[in-house]
DNA sequence: CAATACTTGTGAACGTTTGCACGAAGTGTG
DNA sequence: CACACTTCGTGCAAACGTTCACAAGTATTG
């Protein structure tokens, strides 16, 4: 049913970029990109029958400072309890809940080329949060149906995705006719985008772009190998 | 030319995480993660038969300030000129050795699911620069030949990453399995990995870890859409 | 119910990254 | 060849993000 996935290049992927922001308080993008990383660490310690969690814990688990986290937190409210911890339950849906992610949200597919197929054939998908409700493409694979949905023609973005209200929409194109289809999802109403394309994409403030970019992840890393020993 | 460094927090999917030595001088690893998007807006611009250009021309194609381009290029020497701006084609030459890419890197893939398939016929590969050298998998794909090569069984990784000399993994496997594999890569003596499974790897110093989350990604951009307008 | 142990949430210190602003160096023109 | 103009590289300061360290709760024990 849904999903995502990568090869594309661009942030990050891990590298990305970002715009848009919405939010009353100053909230860093930095900690908002962290939560989904605490929900995981969550969502393992509860399939290993864990119920609660103390910061330090939580910490050592995901790699960072416990100071971190309790801070992180504490920008969205007191989740915790002094001489306790976390409840799991509970800070798992409080996260949810921040992130918006207590609901169901269509996604709109863009390109269904090898990575667009990789990415609806995905199977890890949390699947009643991200429901891909649209795709499109340009060529042969126009009016094939796919998970009971039909393949559109790319032209249509701004029309379909309008019309079902689809609010976030992923980039499988490439570079050359990225920037473009941004351009059409935007005016069709998405307001976040994540793309495989390796070039920056401009959007107005309130649109959320991030980027996909295994390429340019390796291509920082090769300046860490130390290539000395054979 | 050389260097350095890292370590960095959550990347999500933006994100990634690593780790890095120590040595001469600090260079900050989120700007030896930008060096691959300047070098990506200086390969349009050839494409375009521009053949020299100032930071501030620089700046806006990627979206970021000028002082930040030119405070960057300038960890790792001057190559720009007073008056005049940076020489494309020079500056090209010199990050490209800066981040090793004036060579070419074997890599090997773990995971030839969907989304190991699609990397591999993925064609916006710098073909000179990166090149699978190795896949492995745990089923049927076994024995198979892709592009020249057989899919090894992940119980040889480490065996034949060594032997091959490789020093860069892909990681696209469950992610249960995945600390796992990482594992094995890092005995093989890869010193550098690129994950898309959705879990923090725990590595070593000596290696630099990113992580390509776009799910991750989507969950934090939720975060941003203002729901209020249906 | 007092004493002990634990753990949060946060003010303040610290470290890192960004951006301003300007001297120095180069270009171009008449 | 002098003057006006351009643009880099960088000292400095501001902005931002992380971590320390501790008062204030909460639990537990005897």
């Amino acid at each position: 049913m849904m999903a995502v996935e990568t090869a594309g290049p661009a942030q990050p992927p891990a590298s990305n970029r970002t715009n848009g922001d919405a939010g009353e308080l100053e909230i860093p993008d930095v900690v908002v990109r962290r939560l989904p990383i605490y929900l995981r660490a969550l969502d393992a310690l509860t399939a290993h029958g864990v119920a609660s969690v103390n910061s330090e814990e939580l910490a050592a688990a995901i790699g960072v400072t416990a100071a971190q986290i309790r801070r992180d937190l504490s920008y969205f409210g007191r989740f915790g309890k002094q001489g306790k911890g976390y409840d799991i339950h509970l800070l798992t849906g409080e996260i949810h809940r921040i992130l918006k992610l207590d609901r169901s949200w269509n996604v709109a597919l863009v390109g269904y080329g090898n990575l667009g197929q990789a990415i609806v054939h995905y199977g890890g998908f949390v699947p009643t949060t991200f429901n891909i409700a649209a795709i499109f493409d340009r060529n042969d694979t126009v009016g094939q149906i796919v998970n009971g949905i039909e393949v559109n023609d790319s032209r249509d973005i701004a029309t379909v995705v309008r019309e079902l209200g689809i609010r976030i929409g992923i980039i499988a194109v490439p570079e050359v006719s990225a920037q473009q289809i941004a351009d059409q999802l935007i005016e069709g109403g998405v307001s976040a985008i994540v793309t495989y394309a390796p070039i920056v994409i401009k959007a107005p403030e309130h649109v959320t772009v991030r980027e996909v970019d295994p390429i340019g992840a390796m291509q920082s890393m090769t300046y860490y190998i130390d290539d000395s020993a054979g």
